[in-house]
DNA sequence: TTCTCTACTGTGAACGCTCACAGATGCATG
DNA sequence: CATGCATCTGTGAGCGTTCACAGTAGAGAA
């Protein structure tokens, strides 16, 4: 703005220390903390970098240092799920937004095909990334286990299934919150409550069918394996097992469905098969996407806390790489109620 | 893998170099591109970048070479849309993965408070990225006519509205998807054909406006100020649109609908007018999002090319980094005959 | 006074790479 | 047999930082 000629060589820490009168040595304390620096000399520097417009070089102080001041954004689902399911957007948004709170750049990484997983794993374990925030809810997913033993920091979204390694993650309790959707059926009248669940490879899978579990025992409720039907997360598979359920049990009067975008996928399912919802059967699902209000009727749904999910992932890998131990943080969720049960 | 030990320090150019047997400089020159290097001494250098596991250090390059090799993927939309529009999520995974293709980065920024946007230009200016992909459909965004000040490759996405600065950009050809879609409305016999506009101050909602007068005007069909209500994307604002239409002119038999997502609340509407689609109204949409298959009836849409839209982003904005001058890049569109026209 | 301690400052020396340049070699040409 | 040219190779310098270290000054204690 002040010197708009100053497009030439972008400005050193040397035309800084120059121009404030005092070494590099300072002007780089200055940079970093401040400390050990007088008064005067601190606001020599702070009008100096404002004159100049200097800017810190990164690649030069992180050649020094050896960090990058960057994460990794690792994504290593299959990419329908990353299309269909919004919570990926929030997840994502809320993570750059996080990090960039503090001036680290993410990095988004896509490892669909084992090209692009080697790839990405030859960059990150290259020490170009601080830390590493992964997706990936496949069960024994190669990865996790190389970042582990190659010593980067990584946190994962959801508990890692099926892994040795030690690794922190941040997840919903998804199985207390299946237990509060379950309850609820209960509690408006339901008695025979069927179960749409995830796959049975992904921490989502299990836990929402064990809090199901859980809950029917509690209540003295039979658990019958026919009233459970297994999907994957999609629209489609949600119709399929609705339609299956409704010829294995056709006086089920609830189904807890664990994902809302499945839950869709039911009550089309039911639609078409002539059942109203919520009158002959109440339908709930589980995420609280933009699918459970713009859905027919509108789900009753189990809320993920998902903005908090990415702060806490960033808050976890922020404190993992500055050497802290790798920790699980559990997030509670929360009951939505709206017209299908 | 071969040295499991490697843990130390990783190995540096000059490691390769001593058990090559040769010179820094060769291995830098195989490094990069090979030329002017004797086949012995790359097959030397080849095997001992192998034998020692060398990843070339990114900061040291990018300190002397001035560039960073990484590319920012800039999101200046307000976030309902980012949200909302599952067309996002394409076009960021490939352009991720067309970059990925090359070995470079993509680093994800959203701009969406004043904070965020000064943050993120500050970072740009400062030469931490070579280019930017820039998502940003506002007429009049400060931040294009920004970043082309300071000299950064941009290629948008979509034409930027209201620019003075000459700046790249990819999109698709949103005025003859238009006429494509109001022709294919009239080859089924429809003579009263609304249309729901997008907001008029992006390239989307103007240019299909215009496609939709042009085809009118060429079939000789009246351009009727009153068969033109404005939506902002959202679905909420189609249902809005709707109901206007449907009030100030009940007689309509079709309606162009300017995105897939407004569609569905146009068909909301409708529904709750008892208004049957398509027996009744034909609905058209735009952009062939998942939301034109789930919907019922399933949408007649126009299909963006996503995919080729990220790719060409990709490679002009790569193209203007080694100095090539900003290009416009429009491609087609495609009809997509579904129930709901 | 002299010594010690604290607060502050400046100065090489790296970090790992690329680039310009100088030198060496081999082969064809005059 | 010298010269030119193209191909190949090694060397030193330097990119912009941080860090360890040495050094200065001033205050308080012995």
């Amino acid at each position: 703005m002040s010197t708009p000629a100053s497009r030439r060589r972008p400005a050193t820490i040397h035309d800084v220390a120059r121009e404030a009168g005092v070494s590099r040595g300072t002007v780089s304390r200055v940079l970093n903390g401040g400390h050990y620096v007088s008064p005067t000399a601190k606001a020599a520097v702070d009008a100096a970098i404002r004159r100049t417009g200097y800017v810190v070089n990164r690649h030069a102080r992180s050649l020094i240092t050896g960090k990058s001041d960057s994460v990794a954004f690792l994504l290593t689902e299959p990419q329908e799920r990353f299309f269909e399911d919004p919570n990926f957007n929030v997840l994502l948004r809320a993570c750059t937004q996080a990090l960039a709170a503090q001036d680290i750049p993410l990095l988004l990484m896509i490892a669909g095909t084992e090209d692009e997983r080697r790839r990405n794993l030859r960059y990150i374990e290259a020490g170009h990334v601080d830390g590493v925030l992964l997706v990936s809810s496949h069960s024994g997913d190669p990865v996790v286990a190389r970042l582990h033993e190659a010593g980067v920091p990584v946190v994962a979204c959801g508990k890692p299934l099926g892994q040795t390694a030690k690794i922190g993650y941040v997840a919903a309790d998804d199985r207390d919150g299946a237990r509060d959707m379950v309850r609820h059926l209960y509690a408006t009248g339901r008695r025979r409550i069927a179960t749409v669940t995830g796959p049975l490879d992904t921490p989502g899978g299990v836990e929402r069918l064990a809090g199901y579990r859980e809950t029917l025992a509690e209540h003295g409720l039979p658990v019958d394996e026919l009233l459970v039907a297994t999907g994957d997360y999609s629209r489609a598979s949600g119709e399929d097992a609705a339609r299956v359920l409704l010829e294995r049990a056709p006086d089920i009067d609830a189904v807890f469905v664990a994902s809302d975008l499945m839950a869709q996928g039911v009550l089309d399912a039911f639609a078409s098969a002539g059942r109203r919802v919520p009158e002959d059967i109440a339908v709930g699902g589980f995420d609280d996407s933009p699918a459970a209000v713009s859905s027919r009727p509108p789900l009753t749904t189990i809320r993920q806390p998902w903005e908090r999910i990415s702060t806490e992932m960033v808050r976890t890998l922020l404190a993992r790489i500055a050497g802290e131990d790798p920790a699980a943080v559990i997030l509670p969720t929360e009951l939505v109620r709206r017209e299908s049960a």
